[in-house]
RNA sequence: GGUGCCAUAGCUCAGUUGGUAGAGCAAUGGACUGAAAAUCCAUGUGUCCCUAGUUCGAUUCUUGGUGGCACCA
């Protein structure tokens, strides 16, 4: 049994995980370690009901607001930049709390992704060229070339994963698969996952009443100011996507 | 009160030159190891507002209602 321990709480958007948490940090008197996928990127505050200033200073969070909407981040940069992080939080006490929704950052903390290398840059834009130019056909022939066994076993219409089966195999010179199914790690510390739940209606109710409190704190103007950058992924967001569709008339 | 427009899936709407209807979103189930609040696959949904006509047949055309919106008074 390992002496530390992450509390992990999880849970619907808008069921009060970000009040709960920073109240169960209060208790154990520990630091508050974000896994929300979108709350880390600065320039999206009200859509994603990042915590407040007052929250902030409450309980220190990472991971809130740290990246820009123009950086590449990951599921596997998190797990790297997580770990790293809580070294540092146990060694000044033995139970940390992460909160936030996004699952495979989650799991990838939990459970370990396997080691697959970082793509570049310029790969990326040249599969991205050969998507535009190709289509899907032209990533799947590519990824048939590269690496045959995930072209038998990934979904072949699923574009995000084959584009990025066929840029690990650039970039690593080798098949994407045989980076899978090694990832056995065993973490220093305990994992203790707590789900909230509740009755639908009434987190539907909480839901709208918090879409309104957004709109009156200034999301138009929140998602007006990024609507130049709506084809960024990270804009790839619920409560942003729908407000650039608006702003198109749809 | 008058005139006009509208009423179709949970929501927004398309459509049927008259042969009982469909997209997107939502929902539900599933997949998923660096975009994960993402992405992909599968599935259903209906007194086509009510009424009476015309018709072999009306959701579609006509009459009269009801409800909503707009304009005029």
């Amino acid at each position: 049994m390992n002496k530390n321990t992450l509390i992990v709480l999880v849970g619907p958007t808008g069921i009060g995980k970000t009040e709960l948490g920073i109240r169960l940090a209060e208790h154990f008197n520990s630091d508050i370690i974000s896994s929300d996928s979108r709350q880390i990127f600065k320039e999206l505050k009200i859509g994603t009901a990042a915590p407040d200033e007052n929250e902030l200073s409450r309980v220190k969070h990472h991971f809130i607001g740290t990246k820009s909407i123009f950086d590449y981040y990951s599921a596997g940069q998190f797990e790297l930049d997580a770990l790293s992080l809580m070294d540092t939080l146990f060694e000044k006490n033995n139970v940390q709390l992460m909160v936030g929704g996004s699952m495979l950052y989650i799991d990838a903390v939990c459970n370990g992704l396997d080691n697959i290398p970082a793509v570049p840059s310029n790969i990326r834009d040249q599969v991205a060229e050969v998507y535009e130019k190709e289509g899907l056909v032209g990533l799947q022939n590519k990824l048939q070339e590269l690496d045959p066994e995930s072209y038998l076993k990934l979904d072949l219409n699923n574009k995000q994963r084959v584009m990025h089966a066929v840029e690990v195999s650039i970039a690593a010179e080798k098949p994407y698969s045989e980076f899978l199914g090694h990832n056995k790690y065993t973490r220093p510390f305990n994992v203790v996952k707590i789900g909230l739940d509740m009755p639908r209606d009434i987190l539907y109710e909480r839901i709208n009443a918090r879409v309104d409190i957004m709109v009156k704190e200034g999301l138009l103007d929140e998602v007006k100011g990024l609507y130049e950058h709506k084809n960024l992924n990270s804009l790839n967001t619920v409560g942003y996507k729908e407000l650039f569709k608006f702003f198109d008339g749809e």
